[in-house]
DNA sequence: CGCGTTTGACCTGCGC
DNA sequence: GCGCAGGTCAAACGCG
């Protein structure tokens, strides 16, 4: 399975991230130049709509994570029992997420929050529902504000306030920042798994549909990967500089790397079909053939970059990074602003829903779904859970697996 | 006709 | 400076 750090290996411009990670211990994340262990509290949450929260349009900033409170209460309520085994190696979520490295929250100069899939495991911590949705908003789901890492857990399972979460906290140090990059620009980078082959295009790739409508402008073999990658920019909107990369891991064929750069400069489409025939094989048969990147499929909460005037959907994508200008990690800088960061870097919970956006809403219903589907399906091994929701996780992507899905699909497509 | 994809050529950053 | 690899451009073509 396609691991963070397969991941970063496979991103050049991550190179060298990694070299100083450590993980927290005992309750204290640990950062390798700072002895004694320096507790990073999460800070408090944001206020609503401030321009500075995020400047890259990162959308688990202030995100609200509706699935991770479900988890939490399915959790809680011991939803599953420990015997339960509950992951089919489907859902196999890497989640990692890295702030903003200067110009917000340098409180965290280098997070990413991992989850291990560990199929077989019983533990809690690898619900794979839990794994697909704790990692961006493990921190902003803690009142308190602290991430705590159980070291005397087999699997270093995270605490948010009590709930256990199969985790790594890695912190990079700042100090190494400078790392050289291919290309000097904001990257997040989106784990997911790949949709069955039944839905690939003609070459192969398989391109999970978001709102944006993406246009495909080259492909390329990478040096080392039996894959090729593919170019796509945002059609959405003339102008829009935004652009995704869609790969296959190398190491792992069953997931999709997907690495966002550059931000749209247009709110999200209202409509999604916004740009009509922006995709002919989708519109013509949306459920049986997403042959498409765009518009069409259900959102599966784009982690692109976006201005601040426009609202994230919720996240369905399995792993986000983050990527800062290295031209943003001067320490001076950092250091100087660090104070303001801390305010800066204030997770929202739910009490702040953008209200020009019952778009959203639904989504979030549809996330509410999405668990649903993640029970029923990802974690299907546990045939009890009965579920109305629609589709699988194929057609929360975009995807559909069987014909089975399609209404219900479609019934989504209908209700957004 | 408008939008998409495909694909070879070209450009550019990076390592040596 | 050179070569390699990744990223982008743009012409050609397909589809509805």
């Amino acid at each position: 399975m396609c691991s963070v750090f397969e991941v970063l290996d496979e991103m050049d411009s991550f190179q060298g991230d990694l070299t100083d990670v450590v993980r927290g211990i005992g309750g204290h994340v640990l950062s390798p130049e700072t002895s004694p262990p320096t507790i990073w509290p999460l800070p408090p949450p944001l206020p609503p709509s401030d321009p500075h929260i995020n400047p890259f349009g990162d959308p688990f900033v202030t995100m609200t994570d509706p699935l991770l409170q479900e988890l939490n209460a399915v959790t809680n309520s011991g939803f599953f029992p420990n015997n339960t085994n509950v992951n089919n190696g489907f859902l196999s979520h890497k989640v990692f997420e890295e702030d903003h490295i200067k110009s917000q929250c340098s409180i965290f100069p280098r997070i990413r929050i991992s989850h291990s899939n560990i199929i077989q495991d019983s533990s809690p911590c690898n619900s794979p529902a839990m794994s697909a949705r704790v990692s961006a908003a493990a921190a902003a789901a803690s009142p308190r504000g602290v991430i705590n890492v159980d070291t005397n857990s087999p699997r270093n399972c995270l605490l948010v306030d009590g709930n256990t979460f199969s985790s790594q906290i890695q912190i990079s140090s700042p100090r190494n920042l400078g790392l050289k990059r291919r290309k000097s620009q904001a990257k997040k980078v989106v784990c997911i798994p790949a949709p069955a082959a039944m839905n690939s295009r003609s070459s192969g790739e398989v391109v999970p549909s978001d709102l944006w409508a993406w246009r495909k402008y080259g492909q390329k073999p990478i040096k080392g990967s039996p894959f090729p990658r593919g170019y796509y920019r945002c059609s959405s909107s003339k102008g829009c500089s935004a652009r995704k990369q869609v790969e296959r891991s190398r190491t792992d064929p069953n997931m999709l790397v997907i690495t966002y750069t550059s931000e749209h400069n247009h709110p999200w489409p209202i409509q999604r079909n916004a740009l009509a025939g922006s995709t002919r094989s989708s519109s013509s048969n949306l459920t049986t053939s997403s042959k498409s990147s765009t518009t069409n499929a259900i959102a599966i909460a784009s982690s692109n970059p976006m201005p601040s005037s426009a609202t994230p959907p919720p996240l369905a994508a399995s792993a986000v990074k983050d990527e800062q200008r290295e031209e943003d990690m001067e320490f001076e800088n950092v250091e100087e602003d660090d104070h303001n960061q801390i305010d800066a870097y204030k997770p929202e919970l739910h009490h702040h829903r953008q209200p020009e956006d019952n778009f959203f809403a639904d989504l979030e219903e549809l996330e509410g779904n999405s668990l649903s589907m993640l029970l029923s399906r990802g974690c299907a091994g546990d045939r009890e859970v009965k579920t109305t929701a629609t589709g699988g996780i194929s057609d929360f992507f975009g995807w559909s697996d069987d014909n089975n899905n399609n209404n219900n699909n479609d019934q989504d497509l209908r209700s957004l």
